[in-house]
DNA sequence: ACTATAATTTTTGCATACAAAATATAATTG
DNA sequence: CAATTATATTTTGTATGCAAAAATTATAGT
């Protein structure tokens, strides 16, 4: 493979390193718990060992990897409690967001938040669960901009990372994908009515249920997971570390 | 000098290098702005430039520190806005930590809070300045760590820490200082009675005299800059860097 | 056959070396 | 002499090399 010859000014090569470590993180290329292996990656990326260091003290500074002292970094694996502080935490930033947004939303920025809603609607109605989900992260992603606090986006987009890296997108049932989209509507509702305490409670409500959506699943996973060790114990040799 | 010889499995040098540039960077040893020169800093703490690197690139994932593509790193500058939306985003998180901190908090740790506040009455009482604001910022902690969140613990400390660097513990007048105070006997009484939604309001105001205080403080300081600039223009070489 | 110990290999951590970019200094020209 | 270009120096960015720690494999002993 050729290197890039047009010479945009191109970024460092440690944050581009960071940039694609951490697709393959929050797209779970890299299993939660999986090693980092730095003369393995360092091949793969195709750069020396020096910025891939650099880029990985980065993620475990946004806690995506933890380090462990002489052992390298690990993907973070997070337990029942991290991912429930971490939801916690996302409920708070996200009312913020809401709050914010309410008071400082341009009309602009309303109306291509509803085009999303709309678009989302069809995602939902073609039981597109793919659509919906990018759709549904772009709509939080606008209302936190709407909000317009540089500082906000940023520790929220960090906290968020962590729970991308969970990879729950799996399908969940009709009920709550109903009430998901019906808590939406909501959203819309406050939005256009500049109601930030309204939208802040739904999208607190909202991230509730997101929570408990994403703690079954843990638990489910959890269950299948001691199943299968009780059966063939060879393969429980994956080292859970938590954040 | 000579190195540590007691074999406490002592921690990376990464590790060891970024504690130490979070200290000078916090305490306005190195000052909002100033460069951070590699070569000169790896022979001031005596490492090399790889962990040196290393470190700052954990800062800049922090926050601490902004990295120029070629040229560097340099201790973030915060302008108003900055200071501004990081003090809102302090105030959603500070107000999470009381409302949390209300349905968590044991007796002890409120017991070990009240004995805080009443040194901090002491150090009030003395006008002692310094071990005030030692004593607030170990309330605020407390307060922090009853809501028993390490996610929230985390980011509210990442967030403070861009706060401190500021470096703002000028003497406040004596009016804002005796509210202050006030505001602390109100979040005892609400902490006692486990009142989250009174103890969330009380830290939120807090948190929004502080950032008056700052701000306020950061026009003064502009207004001096731009006075002495006018008389010796030689010495506004300082590149403002904004986070 | 199984555990415990020793030798080997791999991997991480840190230092150094080299290349490219940026900055500072000197030289040149109008 | 000011402005601009050329040269030298410094500084950052990346790669490589070496030592220490960890993981793996081999060996010995019970």
């Amino acid at each position: 493979m050729t290197a890039q010859i047009i010479s945009i000014p191109r970024a460092a090569l440690h944050e581009q390193v960071a940039y694609r470590l951490r697709e393959l993180l929050v797209e779970g290329v890299i299993a939660p718990g999986a090693k980092l292996n730095e003369r393995e990656l360092s091949l793969q990326l195709n750069v020396s060992r020096t910025p891939l260091r650099e880029a990985i003290k980065m993620l475990a500074a946004e806690g995506l990897v933890e380090l462990l002292p002489n052992r390298g970094a690990v993907a973070v694996s997070l337990n029942e409690q991290d991912v429930f502080n971490t939801f916690e935490v996302m409920a708070g930033l996200e009312g913020m967001s809401g709050e914010l947004a309410a008071q400082r939303i341009t009309d602009a920025q309303l109306g291509e938040i509803k085009a999303l809603h709309f678009e989302m609607l069809a995602a939902h109605a073609r039981r597109d669960l793919s659509a919906y989900y990018r759709i549904n992260a772009q709509i939080h992603r606008a209302i936190n901009t709407a909000a317009n606090n540089a500082v906000l986006k940023t520790t929220y987009a960090q906290v968020n990372a962590r729970l991308q890296a969970l990879r729950f997108r799996s399908n969940q049932d009709e009920a709550k994908w109903n009430r998901a989209v019906g808590e939406h509507g909501q959203m819309i509702d406050a939005l256009s009515k500049r109601d930030g305490a309204a939208l802040k409670a739904v999208l607190v409500q909202h991230l509730q249920h997101k929570r408990d959506v994403v703690i079954e699943q843990i638990r489910t996973e959890a269950a299948k997971e001691i199943t299968s060790n009780s059966i063939s114990n060879s393969t429980s040799k994956v080292e859970k570390v938590s954040a």
